[in-house]
DNA sequence: TTGCAGGGGTCAA
DNA sequence: TTGACCCCTGCA
């Protein structure tokens, strides 16, 4: 699914079909890639990721061939054949052929299961800048530096949020959110293999433990499914994916059950990627939105 | 300049 | 089922 073809200079070279940074990094998956003077900049896992691309050829700055295979083929989803399953999705009807030509580099990523849970509590009712700006504040406040000279940082650990004050948190801006991220931490402390207790669960059940948490509903339960790579098959229903489904499958206003019903029959195994797909193509061609 | 609607929802009544 | 909730931005 990928193939290294270089290593030097502390720079990796590495061939990865279907994969286009911006289409990724732009669908709305994550929150902490932006693109400077040519470069995706990036952080996650607790590190700084730099790489270009071009062609299908990606080059990964300041990483070696190790880490590369022990963390980023992973994050990437580097294992999966998005080849196939662009090919079955297409062949669908001519909607999802479009959209996956849209945003035919798309790859599920497979983030840090809390650094997703908090970011998706943060996605609630906000807009994509001021989720980042939150996020980045949030990180800055009480995440780790990336080194000891970074200005950089990571994403903060579960107790650095459950022990902050909520006075503290609100600095942060994230508004009636910050009550929401400091209960939920404060809950998650007590709980501290809550994240192998989700992998372990079926997917329902997972489902209904992570909608204990505040915060939480049903469209962040199942990003929070879908970005951390525990169920591809999740289906997260928000404004743009309502409208997109209704306008291109339903002609009307359609409920929540009826639309997950539908993407559980008609996509299948392979919802949550149809779901990526179409919200990035709605989002760009604005589908349902005047 | 000001006012208002709306933004990848959730919760409580 | 409906309105409130933080805060910011775009628009008239």
């Amino acid at each position: 699914m990928y193939q290294i073809l270089s290593e030097k200079n502390n720079n990796l070279t590495v061939e990865i079909p279907d994969f286009n940074p911006a289409h990724t990094f732009l669908c709305g998956q994550c929150f902490r890639w932006n693109q400077e003077d040519g470069l995706w900049i990036g952080i996650a896992r607790g590190r700084l990721v730099k790489l270009s691309c071009n062609d299908g050829v990606c080059t990964f700055y300041n990483m070696d061939k190790r880490e590369f295979e022990d963390i980023w083929v992973k994050y990437f989803d580097l294992e999966t054949d998005y080849g196939s399953i662009k090919n079955i999705l297409s062949e669908k009807d001519e909607y999802l052929r479009n959209a996956v030509l849209h945003g035919s580099g798309i790859r599920l990523l497979r983030q840090d299961f809390y650094e997703i849970l908090f970011s998706f509590i943060i996605s609630q009712n906000n807009n994509i800048p001021r989720i980042k700006q939150i996020i980045e504040s949030l990180s800055k406040s009480f995440g780790k530096p990336l080194d000891r000279s970074s200005s950089l940082f990571g994403f903060p650990d579960v107790s650095s949020l459950a022990y902050a004050s909520l006075d503290k948190l609100s600095i942060c801006k994230g508004g009636y959110r910050c009550r929401y991220i400091s209960e939920s931490a404060k809950k998650l402390v007590e709980f501290p293999d809550f994240e192998d207790r989700i992998r372990s669960l079926c997917k329902v059940k997972a489902r209904e433990l992570l909608l204990t948490l505040p915060g939480i509903g049903p469209k962040v339960a199942d990003c929070v499914l879908l970005y951390s790579g525990m169920d591809r098959t999740s289906f997260p229903i928000d404004r743009w994916v309502k409208r997109v489904i209704e306008t291109l499958y339903f002609e009307r206003e359609t409920d929540e059950k009826t639309i997950r019903d539908f993407a559980k029959e008609y996509f299948g195994e392979f919802s949550g990627i149809a779901q990526q797909y179409l919200f990035y193509y709605a989002r760009e061609r604005k589908i349902g939105f005047g």
